[in-house]
Formats: C-alpha cells, structure tokens, sequence
DNA sequence: GCGACAG
DNA sequence: ATCTTGTCGC
C-alpha cells in the first residue's frame, strides 16, 4: 500500500498559491480553490480502551463553519501499539468518510486533517496515509507528539526530549518561520516538518508535527495546517476531537443512569 | 538487553 | 487517549 502513496500534489482544483499574485504581503501563503476541509478523530473515555467515539467533521474553507459532522460509536479491537494506530483507527474512520460519500457527496472534504502520522512514520505508511490511500481523498498527518523512526537514523534524534530542545533552539532563528524539517541522519531524507503554528496569540511553544499523509505535498501540507491554525491544533481535527469527546461525556452519562436505576438497596 | 513509542 | 483545577501570559 505504501509504493501507492502519492507524495506530492495531486489535487488540481486547489492549492497553494503565493499572495504576490494576488497583491498581498509577499512571503506569505494563500490556499486557493479550497472549499471543505475535513478532520477525523478518536476519543475514548478512562479506563477503557475499546469503546469509543469517531467523528468526521467538515468545515468550510477559510472561514471553519461545520457544514457536516457525523460519528459512530465503535468498539475496538486490537489494542493501542506505538506505530500500528491505523489497524485500530482506520476502519471506523473510513466508514464515516464512506457514509459521507454516499449521503452528501457534495460536501465531501477535498483534503483531511488526520491526528496522526502520515509518512512520518517507522514503516513510512501511519494512519493518515492510510486512511486517504483506502479513501483516495488526499490527507495530512498531523501529530502532537513525535513518533521515534528507527532505520534510516533516527531523525534529527531520538529521544522525543532532545528532538523538543532544538526545535525551540531552531525556530529562534525568525528566518526558520517556524518550521523545521525532519530528515534522516543517514539518507537525508525529509520525513515531515516540526511546525510552530502562528495563533492569534503568537507562535506557539509546542511543535505540531506535520507529514505527508496522501497526494498533498509538505508544502501544501505545511501551509495548509497553518492556515488551519487557530489553536495548537488544527480547527477540522480540533473541531473533530471536540465533538467526538462531547458525545463521550453524553454516553458516560447515560451508561451512568443505568447503572444507578436497578441499586435501589436503602 | 535497554530505551523509545502517533492515539 | 483520558481528568480537574489553578495559574501564567498575552
């Protein structure tokens, strides 16, 4: 699956653009023809770890209102393993994007911002990669933590702690803009990109680590992510997460009720 | 053998 | 991933 993988633009209908075209600030990204954008995420609730709740949330483009949201509850179950998180995520995020298809092909997402890797990943093939090669809609991985690759070399180190360190040392330097790549010690290959998003409130301190998923470029990706950026985390996947731990917190309470009916002891 | 480890 | 509260900074 992963010799499938299109690692560059492959989505004629949008993309980036630079602002001098268009008489804006120079060095500064636009993004062009894009109308929907999507997130999918996960949410769980404590003590378990096969229950839980996927949403598919579908935001305009520029301006993130909710055009579509949808979720299932699932029970998972393989468990959690550091670099496996596809073959316990994927299948339920598919179906949502599939019932999408099929209910409202108008509003399908032209690109997905998945919480997890896209190529940024030990086998070069994480969740987001996976999840737009078995949809065949473009995707960006974006995690909040850094994934050890082994292999080629690590990246720019092993341990998630120093790799932090230098990105707060690289971005100081203000002509990074923020973003500093990961490549492989040995090959020099570029696996993804550490981001400092730009908020309303300033650079964040936390990187978000950004990586192809499928047929979106890093530079696309990158720029498109920062677009995204009203938080830390993306607005589809941050929207995603919050509806998804909403409907958590809606099912806790009623398991909740049940429980308690039938203890009627005093 | 030990350490590292998306969500 | 998951919880709660307080606190710090813009």
């Amino acid at each position: 699956m992963k010799s499938q993988l299109v690692l560059q633009d492959d989505h004629p209908e949008w993309g980036v653009q630079s602002t001098q075209d268009i008489g804006l600030k120079a060095s500064q990204k636009a993004i062009r023809g894009l109308q929907y954008v999507g997130g999918v995420d996960l949410s769980f609730i404590v003590g378990n770890n096969e229950d839980a709740i996927a949403s598919l949330i579908v935001l305009s483009f520029p301006d993130f209102k909710v055009v579509y949201e949808d979720h299932v509850k699932v029970k998972l179950t393989l468990p959690y393993i550091a670099g496996f998180l596809a073959f316990r995520e994927v299948d339920p995020l598919l179906s949502l994007i599939q019932s999408l298809q099929a209910k409202r092909p108008e509003l399908v997402p032209q690109v997905i911002l998945v919480d997890g890797c896209g190529i940024l990943h030990p086998r070069g093939f994480g969740l987001a990669s996976h999840l737009g090669l078995v949809s065949g809609i473009p995707t960006v991985g974006c995690s909040k933590n850094y994934l050890v690759i082994g292999g080629d070399g690590p990246l720019l180190a092993t341990k998630p702690t120093d790799l932090k360190t230098m990105f707060h040392n690289h971005i100081e330097d203000e002509s990074t803009k923020g973003v500093m790549y990961l490549q492989g010690q040995v090959t020099g290959k570029v696996y993804g990109a550490a981001l400092a998003a730009q908020t309303k409130s300033g650079g964040h301190k936390n990187a978000i680590f950004v990586s192809i998923g499928h047929r979106v470029s890093l530079e696309t990706s990158l720029a498109l992510v920062r677009a995204c950026s009203l938080y830390r985390v993306p607005e589809p996947i941050r929207q995603a997460d919050l509806k998804s731990r909403s409907e958590i917190r809606k099912w806790v309470a009623k398991e909740g009720t049940i429980l308690q009916r039938p203890s009627n002891n005093e």
